[in-house]
DNA sequence: TCAATTCTGTAGTGATTGATATATAAAGAG
DNA sequence: CTCTTTATATATCAATCACTACAGAATTGA
């Protein structure tokens, strides 16, 4: 049977990815059913028809964006040896994707909602709700590295994730302020010299491949800022 | 002759402060004048008879908020005698005005207009500007610090302030998204560790009570987050 | 071909935006 | 008192907001 109807006359993926930059760049609010149907080349139905509505829109966009611009630093998490190196590697990604010449800097989901009017309190929930879970995952790394020994048992670990995201967060501030990429860079190595004291780092799970054996179950997840 | 005309019906200040609370809780472009209106107890030509406009509003908001929410925190900046404690307590303070309950959570600086649409430009950039001139009061503050010898000769001093105003503008992040006072005064702490190994520390310099002989002379410029 | 279905462009909807015209009220100056 | 000056409240302005009714166009199924 296929479609029936006629065919859309647009490509929805292309279309998704003019929405998703400019939200990028001017937030939520700050983008205009104009501006967005200018920027996707398509008229206000054929957008109504394909994505729902503007918030709607503004979902699958950050969806996008996950999928895209976040894959590399949720990646870095569960893929380095060590929980140093996966913070490390996870911030220096989030700085990469954060300072393309290219598309606007800083990260979507920390600048794109922060404030607004009270009718935009599910899209900045909805947000706000992609950090937690990205911060939680941070806290779980953390975890895994102190019960495989390369971070004190006593380590504060709320504490440790806590500082991280923080970090990461300010990198997009930073980055929105002009900050150049070789500049964030060393911010995040400076950042680094923050890590605890060695623990008693077992040397074959340190030099193994995964951090624990959980980690290779836990490919997905938002990832975040 | 005092003043000619009919005299104001409110208390400009208290209209004022009102208008900053409401600036602070939702950003520049969540602020509509219904809502400020109502917020400060006053009608429209009452705003525009007194402050202008909305954007001379906002920026008259901005100062009042230096002027009280940011004032601890440049003022521990130039009272504390080492770098190290005038970091620290530059920070603490900040996560001290950014976590009272009874007022919106972050700063106002970092988060009331981070995004939006062209027309809000200058308004971007004057808080994008308030935002630079304290990252080069905090950069100037390390800078004595070395040259006082607390930090070591060779300290990259560019990157050791934009570590920490990374961690600035990170914590506004973290309590707009509820982060306690507790947790964030634990992350300034975790963020303290990253301080560079001690230089050479001439001891009666760092007992001064000045950091070094131009503090006194600096006393104001915008507080910043 | 004809009917059914889906998309597209034009042109608009009511609501809300920041900002004001107008008339009146309240003060000092003379 | 009158005149001038400034502030206030009502009622609104044009522009923009997110969104949609409508009719025509383009496709499939029969």
């Amino acid at each position: 049977m296929a479609q029936r109807g006629r065919p859309r006359g647009f490509d929805r993926d292309h279309a998704l990815r003019r929405a998703m930059e400019l939200f990028w760049q001017v937030g939520y609010e700050g983008a205009s059913l104009t501006a967005l149907t200018t920027a996707m080349g398509i008229t206000p139905p054929s957008l109504y028809a394909a994505f729902g509505d503007k918030e709607a829109l503004f979902r699958e966009a950050v969806g996008l964006y996950d999928r895209t611009e976040g894959a590399e630093a949720d990646r870095a998490l569960w893929t380095e040896p060590t929980a140093r190196g996966a913070v490390r590697e996870m911030l220096l990604a989030n700085v990469a994707a954060s300072t393309d010449p290219h598309k606007p800097s800083g990260c979507m989901i920390v600048l794109a909602a922060m404030t607004g009017p009270a009718r935009g309190d599910q899209v900045r929930a909805f947000l706000a709700e992609s950090r937690r879970t990205s911060a939680e995952a941070l806290r779980r790394r953390l975890d895994d590295g102190r019960r495989s020994g390369e971070l004190p048992p006593d380590t504060d670990i709320d504490t440790l994730a806590g500082f991280y995201v923080t970090v990461l967060h300010g990198l997009s501030i930073q980055a929105r302020d002009g900050a150049g990429r070789a500049a964030l860079a060393a911010v995040v190595e400076q950042a680094m010299r923050a890590w605890p004291a060695a623990g008693h780092p077992p040397a074959d799970l340190v030099r193994a491949g995964a951090p624990t054996a959980r980690a290779g179950r836990r490919p997905g997840g938002p990832s975040g800022p």
